[in-house]
Formats: C-alpha cells, sequence, structure tokens
DNA sequence: ACTTGACTTGGAGTGCACTCCAACTATTAA
DNA sequence: TTAATAGTTGGAGTGCACTCCAAGTCAAGT
C-alpha cells in the first residue's frame, strides 16, 4: 500500500508518516526496487497506534520510546508496561481536566443562553 | 494581591501570567503607584479560568477572542454563547478520544503484565 | 548611602510537532 | 520522446505557547 493510501485512509498528510517513520515513532517502511514505501498490514498497525496515541496527546519522545524497547525484544516487556502505565495515568489525569473544565463551560453555557433570552447576564 | 503570590496559588509562572495579560486572555490588571500588578479577585477568577481552559487544551487566540467579545459588552451575548459551545463540542470529541486511547492502552497493558508473568507476549 | 530583592517592560529564544521546500528519480500517458 | 504525476531525501521553515533575558525602577533593610 502506498503512502498516498494510507494518508487517505487515516486522513493524515504524507508528510506526517514520513515524520513519524523518520523519528522512530513507528518502524522503518519497506521501499520497492524504486525505493517507494510500501506499508505491510502490520506497518498499518503501527500508524493506526501512532495516529491514536497522538490525537490522545501522547508526546513523540515517548512513542519513539517505546518503539525503540519493542525493537529491543523480549528483555523489554516490564519496561514497556511501565511506560504504558504512566501514559495511561497522564490520559486519567488529562481526562478529569477536561471534565472540570467541560462542567465550567457548561455552567458558563446556561448563564449565556438566558442571557440571549433576557439581554442581561445574570449574578455577575 | 501580587504576582508572586497569584503564581503560587495557581502553581503557574509569573512570566505566564504576565503573558496572558499581554496576549489579551486576562483582563488588564491594575497596577500600584509603583507600577506594580495588584490583582483582585476579580482578577483571580480570570486567572483560574484562563488556567483551567488552557489545561484542557483550548488554544490561547480562542480565549483571546472571548475576552475581547467581553469587554465589547451585552451586544455580543450570542457570539459568547456560540465559542463556549463550540469549545464544549471539541472538548467532548477530545474526550472521547482520550477514552479510545485508554481503551488501547488498557488491552495493551493487559496483555504485558501477562508477558512479564510468562515472558511471552501472546497472539502478536 | 547603598545594597538586596521583587517587580516592571519589550523583545529574543526555546521546544514541540509538524509542514514545506528544493532537487532528484521513476512510472505512466499522450 | 516528452511531459505529467507520484514518489524520494535532507533540511529549512512555521505556529503555538510559553520561557528567558537585559535593562530598568522601586521599597525596605543595614
Amino acid at each position: 500500500m502506498t503512502i498516498k493510501q494510507v494518508s487517505e485512509i487515516y486522513n493524515i498528510s504524507q508528510d506526517t508518516l514520513r515524520y513519524y517513520e523518520k523519528v522512530g515513532m513507528i518502524p522503518t517502511v519497506n521501499r520497492n526496487k524504486s525505493g517507494i514505501r510500501d506499508y505491510t498490514e502490520q506497518d498499518l498497525d503501527w500508524v493506526q497506534t501512532a495516529i491514536c496515541m497522538r490525537s490522545a496527546g501522547l508526546p513523540v519522545d515517548v512513542l519513539v520510546e517505546y518503539l525503540k524497547l519493542y525493537k529491543q525484544g523480549d528483555e523489554t516487556f516490564e519496561q514497556r508496561l511501565q511506560l504504558l502505565k504512566n501514559q495511561y495515568d497522564k490520559l486519567l489525569k488529562q481526562r478529569e481536566q477536561i471534565n472540570q473544565t467541560l462542567q465550567k463551560l457548561d455552567y458558563k453555557i446556561s448563564r449565556y443562553e438566558i442571557a440571549v433570552k433576557t439581554g442581561k447576564l445574570s449574578w455577575e
């Protein structure tokens, strides 16, 4: 599968795909005789995971570290587990932060809905 | 209240507080005769809200726009309402993204917990 | 009187995550 | 055969959100 197809499937730029590979967030993708990337199913798994993790806010360097450990083999199970748990905890905190902000926004929105009707913003 | 106290209460740098004011995310804080910021209760409300919104990921320019509308007065209730609703929707999506990633991480973590025990990563 | 320390400003610098660019190569279509 | 299209690389540039810095002011302590 070409980089173009992958970029269309996952709605991500080709530049970003090349960038993820360059920095080591995903393993090197095999090239055909003319040097063009040919993504395998496994490559797609890595791409998918990378996109998922990044869109939740996991830092690039953490994902690079994960792949580095992965490439080192079975000796790094514990380190990978630790890394994943760390990120899990951080995401829980981030979700909590979002929940707080949603509450605050909800409160403000309800006040503005009244304000739009009455022309006045109450108890400010 | 001085900038030092505010920065300690909210655990944010003085530089960041000055930055928020400079770009217009919070209203201008009054200075005393010697030109030093003296934060009022209202200022603290703005600071608190700014920090809350930022830590959930709302962009600076959106918060700047909100303050700009706020300063324009009652004519902008609807625009402010719309802005807040937009951000609310974005946060819901972001939370959904985090939930998906948490699921994925949870799955990986459970596999690694077994791997650490058995020395093998199953069905890979 | 002088030093110390906390503050002020405008503006430069940093780190992150892309995003774009120039120069090049290979394949296909006219 | 030539032009268009789609890919390649290394490296430069961008946008965001701070973060740091230099040069200065002011109030309090010795």
